[in-house]
DNA sequence: GACAGAACAGCTGCATACAGCTTAACTCCA
DNA sequence: TGGAGTTAAGCTGTATGCAGCTGTTCTGTC
């Protein structure tokens, strides 16, 4: 009765997911990096995986084709693509523009439920720091994005905020992995500062303190392999 | 030996187009208003007018079913949607924010092969004043936009940027067909102002002149619809 | 005549079979 | 043994048939 959405988000073991779940949990994996670049997703192989045919799998690579993280190619396959260094760097730079936009285009007046979501992200992500591991970590970012995207008013940015972050994830995944430990403590205090934010019902600050600790994600990300 | 690409933008007549082509041609469909809201795209017909199987007319569809301009109801078919006046309305504030961000993020200075582009579809646009149509005008706009579209250096900028032009583009088409060729001159006095600011190969400028173009039309449908 | 119910037509979603392309391995010859 | 040509395996792209769902229309009853 309780299990109506996310409660299988890897897994695929029940019965009959359609297109639309093929396409949630690809996406998924990629961000989770389960997919790496140059990986070649076969669609029989998928298709068997899911239980179903070729079919819906087809749709669903064709659904996200359109955010460049994937590839078809004819007698070849659908490789993942990795994201050159100056797609990287654009992304992230118009994830800084966009993260501005949040308080100043039809912007959401953040109310108690978005409060009481943050609580439950900052107490996860402190448990996490216990025992840190990188699919905990991008998992809580995965949830704490998802809860950002219903703070955002403008439906155009919605999705653009969406697609950068899907394009962006697997490369923060990959940070996760090489800084351990301390990307959760920015989490941390990234959950603070939405915190105060959201208690002010203040989309604007919101805004800026998602564009300041994508500035220092952005950094990192720079550092490590731009 | 001189038609490989656009010369055949609208008809099927030729032999064999994939799915990539379909995609087009539905996408130009729409934006031209030849799909009209509330429309539906059957598959079948679609298919048996490509001369291909459904299977690449899903494709295309799948494919652009992202930008929200068709959904597909089990049952029913794919209806062409009516965008809210609260999504027209986003749109819009999205793409003014856009068109800011060409000249501020990994801009590209403009070159001479800009520069006759601009030309000639000036020229073009004098043309058509001699005998307005809406279609003709959309056209024109259609060229216009993919050469902005080679304005713009950061990669995730320029799809964020068509994606909100295909959104918007049926909505101006209907603008064009109210006001006539008033919008003609306009769109003059917007290529005009384009060619200086090519000229002196300011991005900057390029992104301001689109801007407030863009706001033009956004009080002009303002006036009209919402 | 009006309304409830059932049968029907038509569409999308899915399954399966086939064709075309690409890559890699394998063979044959020098 | 090295290399060019050929063959074979495997993948995506496409065609076609079937199942499930939806809106409509027709029928039977009150």
């Amino acid at each position: 009765m309780n299990h109506d959405a996310a409660s299988t988000p890897p897994l695929a073991a029940d019965k009959k997911m359609d297109a639309v779940d093929i396409q949630r949990v690809l996406l998924e994996r990629i961000c989770l990096l389960r997919y790496k670049p140059d990986d070649q997703l076969k669609e029989a192989l998928l298709a068997a995986e899911f239980g179903v045919s070729r079919t819906p799998v087809r749709d669903a690579l064709n659904r996200i084709s359109h955010l460049g993280l994937i590839e078809s190619r004819n007698g070849v396959g659908t490789v993942v693509m990795q994201l050159s260094a100056e797609q990287i760097q654009h992304v992230y730079e118009m994830r800084l523009e966009l993260a501005s936009l949040i308080g100043r285009v039809s912007p959401i007046t953040p109310g108690p439920a978005h409060l009481t979501a943050l609580l439950s992200l900052l107490e996860d992500a402190r448990v996490l720091q216990q025992s840190f591991d990188p699919d905990g970590y991008v998992l809580i970012n995965h949830r704490l994005n998802a809860l950002i995207v219903t703070m955002i008013g403008n439906q155009s940015l919605r999705a653009m905020w969406q697609q950068t972050y899907f394009q962006a994830a697997s490369t923060w995944y990959r940070v996760a992995e090489l800084l351990g430990p301390a990307v959760g403590d920015t989490l941390i205090n990234e959950l603070s500062e939405l915190i105060e934010a959201v208690k002010m019902g203040d989309a604007e600050a919101l805004g800026y303190v998602e564009r300041v600790h994508i500035n220092y994600g952005y950094t990192k990300v720079k550092q490590l392999f731009l």
